[in-house]
DNA sequence: TCTGGGGTCCTAGGACCC
DNA sequence: TCTGGGGTCCTAGGACCC
């Protein structure tokens, strides 16, 4: 692409600027909930586990802005939720014997459980309508996505183009998204959250440095609580003021990122817009109400997670190579444990051993928190460039699959390779998915902007 | 902020190899 | 026996994001 030698001056000149779109669901879980229960609309709403009677443990996942007006917010303990948001339902039963609690209402909201596979569903056709939008799109997480629209718009009418994403997925889906449109992702990325919810913010080419330079630091992608302390204990409180530094101490202190936080600062950001690759880990965990001593609980969550995440691999159609354990102390100390094996597995026996052995070093140990967790993932077949070399891949990976697993149990551990009738069904649905998101584009509403 | 769950990337030291 | 320097992999921890 030519782009790295570009000088100071004429980098707008040299046609090699993006335009990056960045659209982001508004308070997406709840918002969710509101599609299939309209009575949720313009209630206070927080999505949520562990706000039943009984139950000890959970956070808020998300909260409505009406929610987030009385105090809830996201990550939030749910037993603080509950306090500034009591629950409508609750309430409703006191109020049989306090009629005066009409006013208190006002005061309560909606909760529900986090249902996952229903926000898949709708993060779904959201999806459809972003690939229509672009040439490339990067899918960030299940509500937020960047969309590289260099070939489908121009600055002077980027608002227009937002106006018709965002247009298309309220009509469509029924969901607000906020959209920000710069010539980086990390600008757009900020500009889709300058004006939520239900924001269009266009940051043009020449803007950008201008519109960054007021910015608190933590507002920068990338800088959170840590960062942003040290910074300003460097004196550095907005983004202007980092753009301004001298780079070289940032460097000193923050190493690679530091140089990265430097540019950012400054508007600089020659990233790509890509598609998301593999996964490179799978984990799983879980938290007790209070930190628990005695080993046969602990083992046992061990276990239920350990087969969770290999059930998940297996689905997948992920090998992995290390399997990893999560033990968290009080009063909040995280412990990983981890073992790579010599070759790609897919054994969920073994998970479950290997996870048990790691963790016996936390037998006597006070634990709030597990997890289990395999990476060093090998994605067997399916290299979505080619199709027809898809029989050759799956005929490589059998092959594979049958030596690494004897040099596998040479190593140190006992493995099987087997299931292979279930990998191969679960090639087969990658392999159609990769048929599903290639549909040719629908351009022909878009041509207005291009 | 007294802490849920699922991820990513970076760093740093040690082992091991050439 | 002492020794240089580079590369890669593994492991543990930390910061950050949604």
């Amino acid at each position: 692409m030519a782009h790295g030698s570009r000088l100071p001056g004429v980098e707008r000149a040299d046609g090699a600027d993006r335009i990056v779109c960045h659209v982001d669901a508004d308070c997406f879980y709840a918002s969710c909930e509101r599609l299939r229960e309209p009575k949720l609309r313009g209630e206070p709403v927080v999505v949520g586990m562990g706000y039943e009677p009984g139950d000890t443990v959970g956070a808020v996942a998300t909260a409505s802005y009406e929610a987030r007006a009385v105090g809830v917010e996201s990550a939030q303990a749910i037993s603080t939720a509950l306090e500034r948001l009591p629950r409508r339902a609750s309430v409703d039963l006191d109020s049989d014997a306090d009629s005066s609690s009409d006013l208190e209402l006002e005061e309560t909201g909606y909760y529900r459980p986090v249902d996952m596979d229903y926000y898949e569903s709708v993060a779904a056709d959201v999806r459809e309508i972003l690939h229509e939008c672009a040439d490339v799109v990067r899918e960030v997480s299940i509500d937020e996505a960047y969309l590289d629209v260099t070939s489908r718009t121009a600055w002077e009418v980027a608002d227009g183009f937002a106006r018709h994403v965002k247009d298309r997925v309220r009509r469509e889906v029924g969901l607000t998204v906020s959209v920000g449109v710069a010539p980086s992702m990390s600008a757009a990325k900020i500009a889709s959250d300058f004006d939520k919810p239900d924001g269009l913010t266009v940051v043009q080419p020449d803007e950008v440095r201008e519109f960054l330079t007021s910015l608190p630091v933590e507002l920068l992608h990338g800088v959170g609580p840590v960062t942003a302390r040290e910074l300003r204990e460097m004196g550095l409180e907005t983004a202007g003021d980092v753009a301004a530094a001298d780079p070289e101490p940032l460097v000193e202190r923050f190493g690679e990122r530091g140089r990265e936080l430097f540019d950012r600062a400054r508007g600089e950001d020659d990233r790509r817009v890509e598609p998301k690759g593999k996964p490179k880990s799978f984990s799983r965990e879980a938290a007790f109400p209070e930190p628990v001593e005695e080993p046969k609980p602990k083992y046992d969550q061990i276990e239920t997670l350990a087969a969770a995440v290999a059930d998940r691999a297996r689905r997948e159609g992920a090998l992995y190579r290390t399997v990893g354990v999560k033990a968290v102390t009080p009063p909040y100390d995280v412990n990983t444990r981890e073992r790579s094996v010599p070759g790609p597995i897919d054994d969920p026996d073994l998970v479950g051993r290997l996870a048990r052995d790691l963790f016996t070093e936390f037998d006597d140990s006070p634990v709030r928190k597990l997890g289990v967790r395999v990476a060093n993932l090998e994605f067997a077949s399916v290299d979505q460039a080619s199709l027809d070399s898809w029989e050759t891949d799956r005929d490589e990976r059998t092959a594979l699959g049958r030596t690494e697993g004897e040099s596998s149990a040479s190593g140190n551990e006992r493995t099987d390779i087997e299931g292979g009738d279930e990998r191969t069904e679960a090639d087969d649905e990658t392999t159609a998915g990769v048929f599903l998101t290639d549909l040719p584009d629908d351009q022909t509403s878009l041509s207005d902007f291009c």
